[in-house]
DNA sequence: CGTAAAAATTTTAAGCTTGAAATATCTCGG
DNA sequence: CCGAGATATTTCAAGCTTAAAATTTTTACG
């Protein structure tokens, strides 16, 4: 935090927390960066090589890994996405004819969504892209350092989540 | 890579290159994930406790940081979005007086952009906000620790990059 | 049984994002 | 001076995203 460090100069406090809160904004800038610098690649790459986007990809990987299908309910929260934003999704690839919606017996309210053969194999065409793209952006980072970069991002997912939660606004339980 | 890993292996060729091929693949995926969901976070806290957004508040930040204002050009480039990105998040800027267009002299198709003080004000209570989310959120991450893994996203955001520019698909210098 | 609350999904309004087309203006060679 | 090409910006169409409202159906309680 500038201000917090200025403020801290200025009282003569030490101004370690200061410098730690500092690296820590760096550290998310150049996390943002680099990922948003990743993603443009990855995105340009699927819209010109095969006509689609990462939110299409992002759902045919759910479905992929679910050849039983998946409720749209699953489909969001296993995206962690909107249901509405998965509504207009599944529309486009339906019309498509990569997956198919199909009513749910007993519930009348639900929909299972699963990927059609047509959509199994642009999919996998797809991913073995994907992969090949990924690998050669990251074709600087050697098996052992991905591992231990990944090991940390799954750390620093896990507290920012647990921060999420503690510090969450509507409480669930007041007396937690 | 999982297909060439699965050939590899019924070729029974070393799979050690695949291995770090799929690590890489998974490094890039929690990069993601956490990058996504540190960005949720954020865009909630800013949308429920500021009544605005993170791409409002990246055009603010150019601009803060540019006493004398930006060209419209200026700004697209420096946030690395489309410039009719820009125009829109700037209208909407303008229309609540936290930001003013001027037209240049001696170019009539030009149009400079800066903070108003109201914007710098707003500006500045959302900075503040925004560096203590980012410190709560990777309150977990030490001083040291955020240098190190920062180094690291430099180093693969520069990798990425280059390897990019050797991919590009419409070659600008075909003698290169 | 009937109905109120819960659950699954879609719809809607608003904003973000891109790439491409359209406008307007400028620059420069002839 | 004029016109071709370059440059700055906006407009447009399409898709992504969210939160909130609306719809439909199920569940459970009295």
């Amino acid at each position: 935090m500038t201000i917090i460090a200025e403020q801290a100069a200025q009282n003569g406090v030490s101004t370690a927390a200061a410098d730690a809160s500092k690296e820590r904004l760096r550290l998310w800038l150049k996390l943002l960066k680099a990922t948003r610098l990743v993603e443009a690649d990855l995105r340009e790459r699927m819209r010109s090589q095969f006509i689609t986007t990462l939110p299409r990809f992002d759902v045919m990987a759910a479905l992929r890994r679910a050849p039983e299908g998946l409720r749209m309910s699953e489909l969001s929260s296993a995206l962690k996405v909107s249901n509405g934003n998965v509504t207009g999704i599944v529309d486009r690839l339906v019309s498509e004819e990569l997956i198919v919606r199909t009513p749910v017996h007993n519930d009348r309210r639900a929909m299972i969504v699963r990927l059609t053969a047509k959509g199994c194999e642009e999919f996998d065409a797809l991913a073995a892209a994907h992969e090949s793209w990924v690998d050669g952006l990251f074709g600087g980072v050697g098996r052992d350092e991905a591992r231990e970069l990944g090991r940390a991002l799954d750390r620093i997912a896990a507290e920012a989540a647990a921060h999420m939660e503690a510090t969450r606004e509507g409480r669930v339980n007041q007396d937690d």
